[in-house]
DNA sequence: GTCTATATTATGATAGAC
DNA sequence: GTCTATCATAATATAGAC
């Protein structure tokens, strides 16, 4: 008997299972997040996984691509938006809508985090499939935010790149130990307009 | 037979598995960090971990204590230094020693990521005893730094603190990403050097 | 497609010889 | 303290009923 007879439908499984074990490798890392574990955020039996996406590392690799179409679908829409009048204004705008994407997605940077830091076969593919593209298109609009005088122009470009990644990331990627620490939670919406603020203060200055 | 029978004391055969563990914590994470890995990077038989460390999380625990203390011995060096003269130097020291720290002991910075995301016990051991301190002594000089004029003065220290963090660590942590994505490899004499710049532009202006 | 039961492998931990 | 052999368990993956 399936578990929601009515509605039930292959997709909407697939949809569910992945849903679950992207959260769950973001959580608890790829080793750590057990099929098992997977199955029961799913509310799907254990088999469903290897029958829907075999080996775990194919389905690590479904949670991933679906993560990165949803990314872009967001940077879709981000370049429907009127073009910004200048380097700066244009800056402005990748850095709010990148804090406002890794807020809601924390578990995209974990991930990325995660792999990032290992040589392996996950890393690779991510990068190569889904990193490497995205840093193609962002490297042109920091070397022209450069050249415009507008971010540090005597410094190699993937400096300035891991700079900016970083500071967005890191309070939404440890949310956890920042609620320990400081008390504060980053996803609170105040806390996201006040990271928004300190982004765009260190680098866009105070225009 | 012990492995190098002249040199091999039980105080040194510790020590080298804690600093295997280290290693191969920071890689894999803890559930990746096989205790066989482990043993075998420490080139000591499988038992001996239980031996001198009883269970996984001990052995972790001690590995992150060991790492933490080599860490203040550096800190402490730092204060050794003439007090700076103002608030701008007084971050410019912290800064570079920050970078230099991570660049050359990325491991660090991976077990911080790596743990500061998940809620559970390794994550309030590791900010109780040994995060929130050094927060708490960083916390003050980043809000002097404010107060004059250095950092942006109207948001949370908090944002600032993870802003830094994170802008100084995301390169070195995710070395093997940055390599593959851009074929700079972070952790080159030069790289350092051009991450330190670009930091203290962002962070201190252009002075 | 769904679900249960099971095979297979690996992992953390221990027992006991040296 | 060191090392080997082994246990108990927990993991992924599969087989086969429905």
């Amino acid at each position: 008997m399936p578990r929601a007879a009515a509605l039930d439908t292959s997709a909407d499984t697939r949809e569910r299972i992945l849903a679950a074990a992207l959260e769950a490798f973001a959580e608890l890392g790829f080793d750590g997040a057990r099929t098992r574990e997977i199955a029961a955020r799913a509310d799907v039996p254990l088999g469903l996984l290897q029958y829907h996406f075999g080996a775990k590392p194919k389905l690590w690799r479904a949670a991933v691509d679906r993560a990165f179409s949803q990314l872009r679908e967001g940077l879709d829409g981000l370049f429907d938006e009127p073009a910004p009048a200048d380097e700066r204004e244009r800056l402005r705008t990748l850095i709010r809508a990148h804090v406002g994407f890794v807020a809601a997605n924390p578990e995209f940077a974990r991930i990325m985090h995660d792999e990032g830091k290992r040589r392996g076969p996950r890393m690779r593919w991510l990068v190569d499939r889904h990193v490497k593209p995205i840093y193609d298109a962002i490297l042109p609009l920091v070397t022209r935010a450069q050249e415009g005088g507008v971010l540090p122009a005597d410094v190699p470009p993937i400096h300035l790149v891991y700079a900016l990644v970083g500071a967005v990331d890191a309070i939404f990627h440890q949310a956890e130990e920042c609620k320990r620490i400081s008390g504060v939670d980053p996803t609170e919406p105040a806390a996201i307009a006040a990271h928004t603020r300190t982004i765009e203060l260190l680098f866009l200055g105070s225009h």
